[in-house]
RNA sequence: GCGGCUGUAGCUCAGUUGGUUAGAGCACCAGGUUGUGAUCCUGGGGGUCACGGGUUCGAAUCCCGCCAGCCGCCCCA
């Protein structure tokens, strides 16, 4: 054996901050969970992929800005001195702990373009890792689904066409790929027992508002301020709101009246599609926003979708339409967009993409403030964790002493008959009454008393009721599969 | 990186102006009501009062430090 740890109180390791530990009943929940992701996905036509949990952190310099890299939590094999002097000298491992996964998900498409269906239809759930201060619905590592649509449904030569029908054509394709990602994550909502009056999903348009600052005549250099002054908007008092509009030449007012006119026509299903309002001198051009509307229109999920120009992402690769999934006195429990150059920046061909992402720690806080969220029995149940049978013995020592091989051969099975959940008690007890409570306890679809070296009961405890009969040892596995 | 709040049993928490051996409920384990789930009764294990100093005859309690957690700011891929 190694000598013992240099540390003064091996016993009291602490887990790193942010992370968590899953006793059995976070356990299930989290398969609960990634479960109703995976099967939300694979339902709505999505394939799963995966890719490591650590790649290089040259990945995540491509197309972030130094927000991300100074919050990604760096990795060496400390293998190589060259290694560890590169630590020393740059600060930045070569291996960085994956923060997100659009990266990999380009690198993954970029490799093999060519070969792959169009559109690529792609979703994963795992671990990701972000080196910030933990606080309420962010930890340092979480779990995320997520969900993209890289490419259209249109031949591929017309997918960066410049003539005007092509345009047409791509406009409308993308709002369907749009549309499918946000069909999906609702999907996922409904799944989950939320409903619109819990969860909604703001949409908005990276082109609109850059029309519309471009009307105003803003500087292309203040849009990025402009952006994010527009996400924080809740977080600031409506005169340092007003303020900082002045400071930036933002005409807060038009915006509103623009904003406004937006949910009025989607109220009305957007039949100005290509008007603009003279009224207010509001020349953008809402078209993607209003063909996006009518293919959520088409999906039957209207009622869950609000236009809202103000949602902005921190991202600066998102191209076109970017939305989120809100909900009252939470932060954001998904987000995503369109993504049209960022596969090219990969290496890959020029392919329009859209996706979302949803964490497991805001949706987790939601189910919970909405009672949403299963615990104790109801959520073995989901999770099927159940036991089938849980064996009993009447105290006689000949029935005690058939406990332990029947419980083994139920659980092995045999030629035609599957193996069991079977479990029996750990207690000292012969209390039968006492030992039915605790296979009650543990959800235990029958409850099997030994009576004698060959026979037992039966009991169904979802009728409350015993065979009538008892049956041999022998026969017990059979008769408990046709039951079931 | 900055600020606020909180640390007593596995969990939720009591614990008086500082005063004997630190408590309850739940949970867990065991026994009983002598063989069929909801109860009831009895008993048991389990705490360096986060940790380290200080004040005091005496500290869970007051002071300082430190660690951890939570909440917020920054950021949010």
């Amino acid at each position: 054996m190694t000598a013992p740890s240099r540390t003064d109180q091996p016993h009291k390791i602490q887990p790193p901050r942010g992370t968590r530990d899953l006793y059995p009943a976070e356990a299930a929940r989290r398969r609960w969970l990634t479960e109703r992701w995976r099967e939300v996905s694979v339902r709505h036509g999505f394939e799963e992929v995966d890719g490591p949990t650590f790649e290089a952190s040259d990945l995540y310099a491509v197309k972030s800005g130094d927000g991300i890299l100074g919050e990604l939590f760096q990795a060496f094999s400390g293998k190589s001195p060259d290694e560890v002097e590169q630590v020393k000298d740059t600060g930045r491992a070569p291996y960085a702990l994956r923060p997100e996964f659009t990266p990999t998900l380009a690198r993954m498409y970029a490799a093999k373009a060519a070969g792959l269906p169009k559109p690529c239809k792609w979703f994963m759930a795992g671990p990701f890792f972000r080196a910030e201060r933990p606080q309420r619905g962010r930890l340092r590592e979480f779990l995320q689904w997520n969900c993209d649509v890289l490419g259209l449904d249109i031949p591929t030569e017309k997918w960066n066409a410049e003539d005007a029908e092509s345009r047409a054509e791509v406009a409308e394709a993308k709002a369907r790929m749009d549309a499918e990602c946000i069909a999906c994550c609702v999907a996922d909502l409904e799944s989950l027992g939320l409903a619109p009056s819990d969860v909604s999903i703001h949409f908005g348009s990276r082109d609109v508002v850059t029309n519309m600052l471009n009307e105003m005549e803003i500087p292309e250099s203040r849009h990025t301020q402009i952006l994010n002054l527009l996400d924080r908007q809740s977080k600031l008092a409506p005169k340092d709101f007003a303020a900082e509009c002045d400071r930036l030449g933002f005409h807060m007012h038009r915006f509103q009246v623009l904003q406004g006119i937006c949910i009025d026509a989607m109220k009305q299903g957007f039949p100005w599609i290509g008007l603009n309002s003279d009224e207010h001198a509001v020349t953008f051009d809402f078209k993607s926003m209003a063909l996006l509307a009518t293919e959520i229109e088409k999906l039957g999920i209207t009622a869950w979708c609000k236009p809202d120009l103000s949602i902005a992402r921190g991202l600066a690769y998102y191209t076109g339409t970017v939305f989120e999934v809100i909900a009252d006195g939470e932060r954001a429990v998904a987000g995503g967009g369109r993504y049209d150059n960022l596969i090219e920046l990969f290496g890959g061909p020029k392919t329009p993409a859209v996706g979302f992402a949803m964490g497991d720690v805001v949706l987790s806080l939601l189910l919970q403030d909405k009672g949403l969220m299963p615990s104790g029995d109801e959520l073995m149940g989901l999770v099927g964790q159940h036991p089938d049978v849980f064996v009993l013995s009447n105290g006689d020592e000949a029935a005690e002493a058939r406990v332990r091989p029947t419980v083994a051969a139920l659980r092995r099975g045999g030629e035609s008959l599957a193996g069991l959940h079977v479990r029996h008690s750990y207690k000292a007890t012969k209390n039968v009454g006492k030992l039915l409570k605790e296979a009650a306890q543990q959800g235990a679809r029958f409850a099997v008393i030994i009576e004698d070296a060959e026979s037992c009961s039966v009991k169904d405890t979802r009728t409350n009721e015993q065979w009538p009969d008892k049956v041999p040892l022998t026969d017990l596995h059979a008769r408990l599969a046709g039951a079931m």
